[in-house]
DNA sequence: GGTGAAAGGTCCAGAGA
DNA sequence: TCTCTGGACCTTTCACC
């Protein structure tokens, strides 16, 4: 493995998060390099899967996905078997954008996009409900968004 | 406003969220259109916002960010001005990746990406402890991540 | 709305230092 | 590991349908 970080690939990171659409041309100029070393740079941080996949975002609110639900569930059964399935189940659900397994008081932490109260009482009724296991389940409304990055800050990184 | 968001739209909103680095010739391929329609209509989906911009998704593991945690925040001051000080101080934590307004028990949810438990210390007592009516907080870790999708699925919208 | 072609820019490999 | 160069491919515009 050759792969010693330097100044360059995090600044090459850094920039392709907020922009991933900025020519090799473009960042050799901000990252005063030449156009050739970035290309092999940017390759390999794909190769090496410092960089996953780029990616549109698009506004929420005019794809006429209004509402954000943040729901926590809880598992009846926390075998190794329960809770593969429960993921593999959760995974399919297209409106839960996250889920994350949890510390606490609850289990799982789900992050849920839909149109309205409407659809979330459908997601919750007609998909979360039937997965296995399901125990509590908690639900918290996003009033507002405040703020909602995808780019990490690398400022400190070595 | 000429916009009637039809199947195509859709089509290519759905194949850059997916990956942003398909070309229009690519695009036009999948959607059984020519070049130039699919090059206005992405111009047109990025001019009236339905593209916000585009992303490099980084692999948190990699690049030693490996704690995540949701922080619960109540603050003291429910006044406009508190809350308007509230955002604006939580906004400059570069930690910080996501902030909502929520509607339960507490007031904000908060996640968070630190490399580790130290750090993440160091953000709630120099960072989080300090901005201006902060009430009760509780932290919740993530254990691991089973699912986290930035692409919004579009199957059924009309 | 769509087609097709022309001009300019970018990507990416190869040779050489 | 970087610089330079050339060909292939992509983007973008324009005249026309």
């Amino acid at each position: 493995m050759s792969h010693q970080f330097d100044q360059t690939d995090m600044g090459i990171l850094q920039l392709l998060q907020e922009d991933a659409r900025l020519t090799h041309k473009e960042l050799a100029h901000r990252l005063h390099k030449s156009v050739t070393p970035i290309h092999i740079r940017v390759r390999r941080l794909q190769e090496e899967g410092y960089i996953k996949r780029y990616a549109a975002i698009l506004n929420q609110d005019k794809i006429g996905k209004s509402l954000t639900a943040f729901t926590q569930v809880q598992v009846k059964e926390h075998s190794q078997e329960g809770l593969l399935a429960f993921k593999e189940e959760i995974i399919k659900i297209t409106e839960v954008m996250e889920c994350y397994h949890m510390t606490g008081s609850f289990d799982f932490l789900l992050r849920i996009v839909i149109r309205d109260m409407k659809e979330y009482n459908d997601v919750l009724i007609d998909k979360l409900a039937k997965v296995k296991d399901i125990g509590h389940v908690e639900s918290f409304f996003v009033i507002s968004e405040i703020k909602h990055e995808t780019a990490f800050s690398l400022h400190t990184k070595t």
